[in-house]
DNA sequence: AATTTATATCGGTTTTTCCCGATATGCCGA
DNA sequence: TCGGCATATCGGGAAAAACCGATATAAATT
């Protein structure tokens, strides 16, 4: 993934706030408490949180997922996104080393 | 600065590229020693190792200098731009604590 | 097999970004 | 004060991004 895709990514508010969101899946989505919270939150989720459309929203999580801020799991008919730490760590460090 | 503000002056190429110039202007702006690089780099030297034009060159700082990644001094009619190593040390810590 | 539910993908409209040429501004030397 | 040089700003065309609604896919339910 090429640098500028990466700051590409976090362009844009709603995508940014799906990444706050995903921080705290328990405080954010108590809806989704009986299901777990082992791979993340599911996209109808974040979508009505989000309030755009569940394409946007899909389409939107698809692009963090390039770039590698956030990974996917499905389980049956959903698909949960969760954060993927290491890659905000990785950014921090290019960041102070490289940019 | 808003944040996703921050991150959108990252996403173009050719900034990443003048940021990363401003790094070391002596190795990348050695036509330039005669004048000093106490300042940094003028916009004429930047905008002819780019390749782009002149009010392209401009606005493309200007945009670096509203994010905070870079300050201006003008001397005479020249303008120098030099990075400021603060901004991206508070972009590493931000993207720990708060990203 | 048919229906429902969750998500992904596709096609399109509007907004934003990229990058240009032309022009304005500000500083300098003749 | 004029002409020239460096930079900034302005207006616009082309490309990309931000969304949307419609449709496709895939799994679970009947």
């Amino acid at each position: 993934m090429e640098q500028v895709e990466i700051f590409k990514a976090l362009s844009n508010k709603t995508r940014l706030q799906l990444l706050e969101w995903l921080k705290d899946p328990e405080a954010n989505f108590p809806e989704q408490k009986e299901y777990g919270y082992a791979h993340g939150v599911c996209v109808g989720q974040l979508q009505v949180k989000a309030g755009l459309t569940q394409s946007t929203i899909s389409e939107y999580l698809s692009v963090l997922q390039r770039a590698g801020f956030v990974e996917s799991t499905r389980v049956g008919q959903w698909t949960y996104y969760k954060r993927n730490e290491e890659t905000f760590r990785i950014l921090s460090q290019l960041i102070t080393d490289s940019l």
